[in-house]
DNA sequence: CCCCGTTGTGACGGTTTTCTGACAGTTTGA
DNA sequence: TCAAACTGTCAGAAAACCGTCACAACGGGG
């Protein structure tokens, strides 16, 4: 579950294709809606981590799919990058005030696009790009898949590793156990919700090995968050 | 909060005075840097919310601030908007993965200006804008799920958090106990009115260690309020 | 100054939430 | 193919929290 999803809201069969085969290849995992009715829904299913989305669709138009998702409670920060036809200056501010995060004028250069997602998803997701990720004495290893803290080598399993991951994409940040269930383990997979707390619980006697402090707070009815010093 | 400071980098006299003089107008705090180093100087000292930077500048270039500015810790999550004169797409694309967050051609209308300037503060301030609450030396935060007061790290309960975010959310503002217990406790549950005093009376002691004034106000046969001074 | 409705607070039993060790099934890699 | 590593679930223990009560303290009107 580390690679973002992304979520393709376009009409034209030809386009989409070549969206998704360009996306594919950076890395990304791509879900495809052909109109916006089928959006709505695949981004209440799915969660996607940005949402491409055409302007101009059938059933739903982009401004009006723009909106809703912006009313929704859980789609309201997932970052939407529009594709619009049409240039005209009132139509893109249009976009960025219903709150949009950035457009794209057609045609589009496949290699703009990709810095586009990247810069998008880097904003919302910061050390989402990032090899590796730093906070207090943990690193975390992208690349080589390796944990330290402190001079100290943590060996982790590979669902602690995402775990800690993702905690330290937005540290201080609490997360709910469904939310952890969701970006860790995934949407579509059902496991218990009190299998975070064995998977934290892991975790913590993992990373603190040699005596350091407990580097995830339990926050009550609420989450787990890391959090260094108290 | 107070309003978003944005710092300008732009050395033409003219264009950065016409910059000012709208985001002035739209509400925004604004720092003006003529060159490079001074927007460096600035960013550092300022810690702005937002830097406009003309990508074309004398002593550093555009593109060398922006990549400090990420490389500084302090200044990496700064959003940065980038003012070019140049259209090509290869400079468009070197300036977004340096990591600006978007960017304007020259000539630059003003109204688009703004509605970037706020598409990009409200992707990236959330934390300041809903998701903490500050009255006087008390914070919130309800992302981190966090309480401070005057350097003082406040624990509190699941009921009392909730408590005192309800009453942050109206300082001064009264209420009674049957008002707070429909918000805060949920208006299908029933428990006792004077459960109320209780839990005020322990956010009380939570809030006043170290010697701090009582931040609730009772209000006799009315309610309580939050707040500072008297 | 006294009375009485109102509020503050410590104590306490009960409940909810979290922690943790154990365990059985599954995957991985040599 | 087999052992080691990993995973999810569960149940009991521990911890944190909750609501209620009894009584003390308070404060304003009479």
């Amino acid at each position: 579950m580390a690679e973002p999803r992304i979520l393709i809201v376009e009409d034209e069969e030809a386009l989409a294709q070549l969206l998704q085969y360009n996306l594919d290849r950076e890395g990304y995992k791509t879900i495809r809606a052909a109109d916006g009715e089928e959006a709505m829904l695949l981004a209440d299913e799915e969660s996607p981590d940005l949402v491409i989305l055409d302007w101009m669709l059938p059933k739903l138009s982009g401004i009006e799919v723009c909106r809703r998702l912006r009313a929704n409670r859980k789609t309201r920060n997932t970052p939407i990058i529009i594709l619009t036809a049409r240039a005209e200056e009132t139509d893109r501010i249009r976009g960025l005030d219903t709150g949009a995060d950035d457009y794209l004028v057609k045609p589009i250069s496949m290699t703009e696009l990709a810095a586009r997602v990247r810069a998008v998803l880097r904003r919302v997701r910061p050390g989402l790009a990032e090899d590796m990720v730093v906070h207090g004495d943990i690193t975390l290893d992208r690349v080589a898949h390796r944990v330290r803290r402190a001079d100290y080598e943590i060996h982790l399993g590979p669902t602690e590793f995402r775990l800690l991951d993702h905690l330290m994409q937005n540290p201080r940040r609490v997360f709910s156990r469904e939310q952890l269930l969701d970006s860790v383990w995934g949407a579509d997979i059902y496991v218990e919700a009190r299998t975070v707390d064995v998977h934290v619980g892991r975790l913590r006697k993992a990373l603190m090995q040699g005596g350091q402090p407990d580097p995830v707070r339990t926050v009550r009815s609420a989450g787990y968050s890391l959090d260094l010093e108290s």
